[in-house]
RNA sequence: GCUGUUGUAGCUCAGGGGUAGAGCACUUCCUUGGUAAGGAAGAGGUCGAGAGUUCAAUUCUCUUCAACAGCUCCA
């Protein structure tokens, strides 16, 4: 007999060779019927792999996050065995699971799939699923595994197998279709009931450029309708959230082809939510003994030959501006470490004077890939928030948690709660993309490493993800549909005071080379604010809201004494506008409502007689009447506080 | 940049080989209405751009531009 420790801490005893199936049977039929897969001694295997000796043992069921994955992968391979029943010939790719739902690459040779083609797949995968076809794991060897693709044509596996060492090679079968996987599956393609195909895209065989396109099928499958329901609903729902939409509706930024691709334009509301944030994080880092500056933005191109972008970026730039003298170029600026660069160099600096924190709101210009453009997330011309720390290297550390600290600042002010803190670093086998030299990299990596976990931040390590001239601890969110962003982001660097010479002179009178921070809490105030909107869905707080307040009077008899109220209010610095259209109260609450205004006043003749304000709060309805004063009070402390929206 | 989808009024969208329609927004008039849409009239579009097929193209074909989804990229 085998000991079983089950996640609760009690043990039962099996004899060995017992599925995890069979012990979900032991304890109840309904429990088996919803197993998709088994957590044993750590790892995640089909619920059908015999346990040969004690083990610890979580049963995997559709709530877990392990048990979802298990499923979405299963789905895939249904998926592929439906496209393989009605495109005879299909070659496949990879078809793992993602974080919401699966896909799987393929390639049709010459044939093309439409949206109105997965229609059919999806039915065919329905019928299949009914079937109750048994996921089959079969170990094979690299031979055999060569031979099966090798008949069946399908170069993709045969490139993937190929990579494998022998003995480590599986199979797995369902119904007619088999295909090379180190699963796990679930134990039949009966728990799969709801089917969603829901896009058609290209990927680039295993992620270059270099390789062919394949078709890529994006899917999501569910134990019920109700959930594949609820998650279809919850999209539409993201899809309300939209900062482009929205942007729109509120009229906060607009796009001109004219203009260019990629070059945001901020309306009067959008401008003034921009200035408020701005206004907010530079009060904060002036507290925190930021020095304010300003630089052009051009900069000659030689700047950028010394500060190596240029060899970097230069091809994929905006292209240099020449002048009338002969062969002087200027450059967009890019980024702003070189202008701060120079800045520092202004005067000689001693151990004393460090550190040096110069900080701008610097508009800098990038030529975006065509296909990358999205919105505010990813433009060509935005605005960092950024700034450069020039400090000794004792002070590293500290200087770069007093980062971190501001950063969380910002967040937390802004209710931003849901984000990743990323530390990435450098490929871990291919260097010749990065400057500078082996020691100072680790001494970087170490500082962000080291500086993260003594502030508790729970951090993820990405690998190919540092800058080339430094690492970088990047904030991470997601925004309405699911899509990551980096927003904050803060970099050691030792590379750029390297190029620029750099110095101070320390305490024994010899001269030094400063360490550089880069830090951004927003990162551009462009996607920060992308950011916002989807994630307050427009709702702003009190202290962001373009318009506070919407004065509605309730005819023009009220007229009077709406402007008297506005005017106060304006004296009391809240900002408000009076609707005062010819039109029934009721339209005048229903479009400062969809506008998201925080707040409407209704003003009529009761009100004006007692000298008082109808309060509406928007999304929550009538607050009842109160003074001027105490209205005025109740959005002061609001905007004091930052109160964030419930 | 790559693959796919889409492009009709300021916005959201319908239509379709014989040079266009709805709702909202806009203008004017009527209405002075108490917590999510009052009524009427009017104005507004070389149907993204270019080329081809056709007696005739906004509709079909090709090219191009842009947006969207994904991939690649991201100082």
């Amino acid at each position: 007999m085998i000991n079983i420790t089950f996640p609760d801490g009690a043990v039962r005893q099996y004899e060995p060779g017992v599925t995890a199936l069979d012990i979900a049977k032991s304890i109840s039929e309904g429990l088996a019927r919803k197993v998709l897969a088994a957590n044993v001694n750590g790892q995640v295997v089909d619920a059908t792999r015999p346990i040969m000796t004690d083990s610890t043992l979580q049963l995997l069921t559709w709530v877990d996050k392990d048990g979802k994955a298990t499923m979405w992968h299963s789905s895939a391979h249904l998926m592929a065995e439906a496209l393989e029943a009605l495109y005879p010939g299909v070659k496949l790719g990879y078809g793992p699971s993602i974080e919401n739902g699966f896909y799987y690459d393929i390639d049709l040779g010459d044939r093309t799939i439409s949206e109105e083609d997965l229609k059919k797949v999806e039915a065919k995968m329905v019928e299949l699923a009914k079937q109750n076809s048994v996921y089959v794991r079969k170990e094979v060897s690299k031979a055999d595994a060569l031979a099966y693709f090798t008949e069946k044509g399908d170069q993709y596996k045969l490139e993937t197998i190929g990579e494998l060492a022998d003995g480590n090679i599986t199979f797995y079968t369902q119904g007619g279709f088999t295909d090379l996987c180190r699963g796990p599956h679930i134990p039949n393609t009966g728990f799969i009931k709801s089917i969603k195909l829901l896009s058609i895209a290209g990927a680039y065989w295993r992620g270059s450029e270099k390789n062919k396109m394949l078709t890529r099928i994006y899917g999501i499958t569910f134990p019920n309708q109700k959930e594949l329901d609820e998650y279809l609903t919850l999209i539409e729902e993201a899809k309300k959230r939209d900062h482009r939409k929205l942007g729109k509706e509120l009229e906060l930024f607009a796009f001109s082809e004219k203009v260019g691709l990629g070059l945001p334009m901020w309306l009067p509301k959008g401008a003034m939510l921009r200035e408020r944030l701005q206004r907010f994080l530079q009060e904060a880092q002036i507290e925190s003994g930021y020095l304010p500056v300003v630089t052009p933005h051009i900069g000659n191109k030689n700047l950028y030959i010394t500060s190596g972008h240029y060899e970097k970026y230069g091809k994929d730039s905006f292209q240099p501006i020449s002048t009338p003298e002969e062969g002087e170029e200027f450059m967009l600026k890019p980024m702003n470490c070189p202008h701060h660069c120079e800045l520092y160099k202004v005067a000689p600096k001693s151990y004393k004077d460090l550190p040096v924190r110069f900080a701008e709101f610097g508009t800098v210009y990038r030529y975006e890939q065509h296909g990358e453009l999205h919105g505010l997330t990813r433009v060509r011309g935005f605005t960092q928030d950024d700034a450069h720390l020039f400090c000794r290297p004792d002070q590293v550390k500290e200087e770069f948690q007093k980062v971190i600290d501001l950063v969380m600042y910002v967040f937390n002010s802004l209710s931003f709660t849901e984000f990743t803190a990323q530390i990435s670093l450098r490929h871990q086998t291919e260097r010749a993309k990065y400057i500078g030299s082996e020691e100072n990299w680790e001494l970087a990596e170490q500082a962000i490493i080291e500086s993260a976990a003594e502030k508790g931040l729970n951090t993820v390590i990405e690998y190919d993800e540092a800058a080339f001239y430094g690492p970088k601890l990047d904030f991470m969110v997601k925004d309405a549909l699911g899509r990551k962003w980096q927003l904050g982001t803060i970099q050691v660097d030792y590379n750029l005071p390297e190029r620029f010479d750099l110095e101070y002179i320390g305490a024994d009178n010899q001269k030094h080379r400063p360490v550089m921070i880069h830090r951004a809490p927003f990162g551009s105030l462009e996607r920060f604010i992308a950011v916002l909107i989807e994630h307050c869905a427009g709702k702003f707080p009190l202290w962001l809201a373009p318009t506070q307040v919407k004065i509605l009077p309730i005819s023009d008899k009220s007229q009077d004494y709406a402007e008297k109220v506005a005017e106060l209010l304006k004296k009391a610095e809240i900002r408000a506008e009076i609707d005062d259209r010819s039109e029934k109260i009721g339209k005048k609450i229903r479009e400062a409502e969809l506008a998201k205004i925080p707040y409407m006043l209704v003003l009529g003749e009761k009100e004006a007689a007692d000298n008082v304000v109808a309060v509406r709060r928007q999304s929550k309805g009538d607050l009842g009447t109160m003074s001027l004063e105490a209205f005025t009070a109740l959005i002061n402390e609001e905007v004091a506080n930052r109160k964030p929206l419930e």
